[in-house]
DNA sequence: CTGTTAGCGCGTTCAC
DNA sequence: GTGAACGCGCTAACAG
C-alpha cells in the first residue's frame, strides 16, 4: 500500500488537516511544521490520489469550446469530438459545452468568451481570430482567472495559457517536400489554394511550403495563391479556372479548407496531377481512396478536444502540463495507411 | 448533480446494498426486486463513478509486459515507456512489471507467462512468437482467468483476448507505395531487409510491400529478401555485399530491426538510394535528419503501452473495450514531419 | 434474500 | 496555528 496522508501525519506529527494545508499550499501553517511535513512527504514518497482528491471535492470543471460554425468539415468533426469527449465527462468531473460563432469574426469571438467568463467557465478553448478584440477578451479571462488555450489556429503574443495545435510551418514544409518527391522530375507548375491570408495558420503553411518547394532539387514555379475563403463554390471556380488556364499544371496544394470545391473541379479534369489537402473527412478520405487525392495531411480532432480538456483542467487547477505530452503531431495519410473510419467521419 | 446510489436505492425503494448487487451483477436478488433497481438506474440515467468505485474497492491490478530481450531499440523503447506508465501507476491503481526473455524463444516465452500466472497477474502483454507452446500457454492463462494482449505481434487464432499493434500487411503497402512513389521513374531494383520470416509481422509487411511495389505503374524488379535476424552485424553484412553486387540498386527497405547494421553499410556508401526503414529510435531519427532515410513507419510505443494497460484492466474487470479506440495507427515520418525527440529518445 | 454499517483517501467545515 | 469529525460515491463486511 502507498502512503496516505495519515502516513503523512503520523510520521509529521500532526493532524490531517495539517498536512492537507500543506499539500494545498494553504495559509495557516508555521514554517517549521510545514517543513516537518514536507520531510515526511518526501521521504515516503507520497503522491496524492487525484481521484480520490476529486471525490471529496466534488467539483466540477465547465469548460466551453467555442468554434466556428458553418460547413468546415474539420470544425464540425472538431465538435463532434467535444460531443464525443462530453460522454465521459461524468467521470472525469467536466461538464463540456460547444458555442458556435461566424467564423472569422473576431467580435463574435470576444462576446462568446466574456459571456464563458460571465457564466463563470473554469476554462476556455477557442479556435483564434487574429484581432485585437480577442487579445483584450483573452486578458480579461486571464484578470477572471479563466484559462483559456488556443485550439488549431494560435495566438503568440496574447495571454493565452496554451497552444493546442500542429506547427503549421512544419506542416506546410511537410506538403512542400512530399509534392516535390512524388513529382520527381515532372515538368509542370504548382498552384496553392488557401482559405484566407488573415488566419494564422494558413499563412504559415505556405511559408513552410514555399521554402520545402525551393528547397527542392528540381526547380519548379508556384503560381500566385489562390484564396477560396475556406468556401466550396469560390474555390470550385478558382481550381477550375486554374485548370483551364494552366495547361502545364503538375500540382496542387491546398493548405486551408474548400475541399469540397476542390475535389469537384477535379473531377471535372484532374488526372495525373499530384494533389494534397489538410484534413481528413469523409470527402478526403474517399478522395484518397480513389487516387484523386495523394496525401492527406491531418491534425487528430480528437486528441485535440483531449487535450484541451487536460490541460484546461490543470491550469483550472494550477497544475503544470506537460509540454511534451500534450503536443499534436501532423499526420500523413497516403491511401495505405488510411485508418479504419471513426465514428463522426473521422 | 447525477444520480448515485442513494438516489437509485431512494427511487427504487431497496437498500444502497441490493442496489449494488444489481450493479455488480451479483447473485442473492429477487427477479422482481432487480427489475425494480434496474428500472431505477434506466429512468435516472445512472453511470457509476468509476474512480470512487476504485477508491471503494482499493484494488490493484499488477501487469506484466513480457517484451524479448537483446538491443533491439524498439523494444527497449518499448520497455521505457512501461516503466514512464509505472509513474502514473498510483493514480491508476495498477502495478506494472516487465519480464525479458531471448527473442524468438517460445518456451521462454511461455515459462514466463506461467510465472505471472502463478504470481497471480491479472493482465498479461507479450510479443508474441508464432509457436504451438504460446497457443497454450495462453491457454493456460484463459483457464485461470488471466486477460491476455498480443503486443506488436499478433497470434491470431489463438485465444489472446486483444491484439495491440499496427497492421503489418498495410504496413508493408504504405512502405511499397512511398517507395514507388519516391522513385518515380528512375530505374534500378530495390533490395528488402527483413529479420526473421518465422514471427508475423516481419511476413505480413513483406506481403504487403510486395503487392503496393508491384501495383506501381512502373514496374521493378525486387531482390530476393535478406534475413539479417535482427541482427547489426549480419545486416551490416547482407547489405553491404548487395551494395557491391547489385550497381543498379534504386532503393532499400527494411522491415524488421537492425537498422544500426543498414545504417553502417549506408555511410560506406549509399547516397541517392531510397531508404525506408520501420520504428523511430534515436539512430533512425538521425538517419532521417541527415537525408540517409527517406521515411520511417512508425508505431508510437507509449500509445501501444498505454493501449494495453487500458484492454487488460478493462478486461479483468469483465468490461468490453472499444476496439476504434485502442486501434494504433501506422505513422509515417519523413525529415518535414519529425516530431521532437521525446524522453527517452522516442 | 435484504438492510446496516464502516471505511477507501482526501477536502472541508467547524471548534479548540 | 492546529485538530476532530463529517461526507464525496461506492464496496464489502456483517447482521437480520
Amino acid at each position: 500500500m502507498r502512503p496516505t496522508v495519515h502516513d503523512i501525519a503520523a510520521e509529521a506529527g500532526v493532524s490531517l488537516a495539517t498536512v492537507d494545508r500543506v499539500l494545498n499550499d494553504r495559509p495557516g501553517v508555521r514554517g517549521v511544521t510545514k517543513a516537518k511535513v514536507e520531510a515526511a512527504i518526501a521521504s515516503l514518497g507520497y503522491v496524492r490520489d487525484v481521484a480520490a482528491a476529486n471525490l471529496a471535492k466534488s467539483r466540477v470543471y465547465p469548460l466551453v469550446f467555442i468554434l466556428p460554425e458553418g460547413d468546415n468539415p474539420f470544425m464540425r468533426g472538431l465538435e463532434a469530438e467535444v460531443r464525443r469527449a462530453g460522454l465521459h465527462s461524468a467521470i472525469e468531473r467536466t461538464r463540456l459545452s460547444v458555442v458556435t460563432v461566424p467564423a472569422f469574426d473576431a467580435a463574435a469571438l470576444a462576446d462568446a468568451m466574456d459571456a464563458a467568463i460571465a457564466e463563470g467557465v473554469s476554462g476556455i478553448a477557442a479556435v483564434a481570430v487574429d484581432a485585437l478584440e480577442v487579445f483584450a477578451a483573452i486578458d480579461r479571462a486571464r484578470e477572471a482567472g479563466v484559462p483559456v488555450v488556443t485550439l488549431v489556429s494560435d495566438l503568440s503574443g496574447s495571454g493565452r495559457d496554451h497552444f493546442i495545435g500542429v506547427d503549421n510551418i512544419a506542416a506546410g514544409r511537410t506538403a512542400g517536400s512530399l509534392m516535390g518527391r512524388f513529382l520527381g522530375n515532372r515538368p509542370g507548375r504548382v498552384a496553392v489554394l488557401a482559405g484566407s491570408m488573415r488566419v494564422r495558420d494558413h499563412g504559415e503553411r505556405l511559408e513552410g511550403f514555399l521554402a520545402a518547394m525551393s528547397a527542392m532539387p528540381n526547380a519548379r514555379a508556384i503560381l500566385p495563391v489562390l484564396e477560396g475563403q475556406d468556401d466550396p463554390d469560390l474555390s470550385f471556380k478558382l481550381i477550375a479556372d486554374c485548370l483551364a488556364a494552366v495547361p502545364d499544371l503538375a500540382g496542387i496544394y491546398n493548405l486551408g479548407a474548400g475541399n469540397r470545391g476542390l475535389l469537384k473541379a477535379l473531377a471535372v479534369r484532374g488526372t495525373g496531377l499530384c494533389v494534397i489537402v489538410h484534413e481528413l473527412t469523409g470527402e478526403t478520405r474517399g478522395a484518397l481512396e480513389s487516387g484523386v487525392i495523394d496525401a492527406v495531411l491531418n491534425q487528430d480532432a480528437g486528441h485535440e478536444v483531449r487535450s484541451a480538456i487536460r490541460v484546461l483542467r490543470a491550469k483550472a487547477d494550477g497544475l503544470s502540463v506537460n509540454a511534451a505530452q500534450e503536443r499534436i503531431r501532423l499526420d500523413i495519410f497516403i491511401k495505405d495507411n488510411l485508418p479504419p473510419a471513426g465514428p463522426d467521419e473521422e
